[in-house]
DNA sequence: ACCTGAACACCGTTCAAGT
DNA sequence: ACCTGAACACCGTTCAAGT
């Protein structure tokens, strides 16, 4: 019907009320949404704040840090997300399970942007150290956790860096196979969580005889 | 010194030599290498070739279907190390230890190809009928390898393909991470393999109890 | 059938100029 | 300080024409 070719501008004529940054990476964020990083361009963006296309070059060096401000700021909310997650279910065994489904959830609510943030930005020749940051960030939310669940003598008693990116590992490549289209059936995410959270777990526990709990006495 | 801005050419006057179609996926193929995915142009291919840039257009219907076909090719290498690592090494334990670390290794050995691989082409408008048979190809050598370690007893007997699915998943993770550059210390995948298939290897031993060798009379 | 060169549309980026 | 429009370089793709 409504022949919306071309997007609605909105012709100010200066863009003149503060966070300019901000409207950018909203901007850019509604659009991978919509349409994936593929149909990230400057001039839309500028043209859709109704702003020139060239001033977003006031506030990124280029595209590319546009895009790892992206990033950076999906970091930023899976954190909020998995730590949520984790408190809200009762920082134990629950809630550990909880934390793998949030991350996964994360990822399939948003694959484009998700795909932004492992596209390799940080590999790159000029790695943001904002970005470098705010991933660790969220890597941290994980090691908390599990160090949480070795001081209740829940799980083994491992380094909990090499623990937790053993966990990492395990959800990001769900993460990645569910919004690549590699899980074809129906509820085959949600099967997956379950059995790979059982075996999981199992691989993790505690070792029987290595209990926590002080043996009394001797 | 050499001043090689320009790149080597070879200015044959035409190109009769049969394979066009082999050599522009092993020029493309080339340069992803080295200078990764952002560094394929149909020009660049085409002038390295010595065949005008748009000769491709005879055997592509576009990029993104030469991507498709490095891509294709990505997994059917990989389907072919995965399974030879798993018959060089005994078709037991260690062979699927080696076939992990393949996996990993092939990432990390063509962190550019494997990238185009999970790049989200196949979750496109346009998915290629042949990547997605070659990548279930690879996901097969997984499949079977583990109906044989459950045939022998020495892993759970769950549905194989949701085993798959989670072996894979933990894989392609550690694969990402590590072409991420989200391990840095010194040693840091080996580590993280070794730790992980100890791990993944207690989650789905055979339940005990449950064991396969039949229990002797009863 | 296969390949070519010219032309087109599109996009990131630069820059001198405006306020 | 912040923003703009014109211009430039680059790239995927189309197409009429060659052999």
């Amino acid at each position: 019907m409504a022949s919306h070719k071309r997007p609605a501008r909105k012709p100010r004529q200066a863009y003149h009320h503060g966070n300019l940054r901000r409207a950018l990476l909203d901007e850019a964020l509604a659009i991978i949404r919509v349409e994936g990083v593929s149909g990230v361009k400057l001039r839309e963006i500028g043209a859709r704040i109704g702003v020139s296309r060239t001033a977003l070059y006031r506030h990124f060096a280029d595209k590319d840090a546009l895009l790892a401000a992206v990033s950076t700021e999906g970091f930023r909310t899976l954190r909020q997300e998995l730590t949520s997650a984790w408190r809200a279910e009762g920082r134990a065994d629950d809630a550990f399970r909880a934390m793998g489904v949030a991350y996964v959830r994360f990822a399939v609510a948003n694959p484009s942007h998700y795909r932004v943030m492992f596209g390799g930005a940080l590999a790159s020749e000029t790695p943001d150290p904002e970005l470098a940051a705010e991933g660790e960030g969220a890597f941290r939310a994980l090691v908390d956790a599990l160090v949480e669940l070795q001081r209740d003598g829940m799980i083994r008693g491992d380094d909990p860096m090499l623990m937790a990116t053993y966990v990492w590992s395990l959800v990001h490549g769900m993460a990645m196979l569910a919004i690549d289209g590699r899980l074809h059936q129906q509820g085959a995410v949600e099967g997956l969580l379950q059995y790979a959270f059982d075996r999981l777990r199992t691989g993790i526990a505690a070792s029987p005889g290595v209990d926590s709990t002080p043996a009394r006495s001797t």
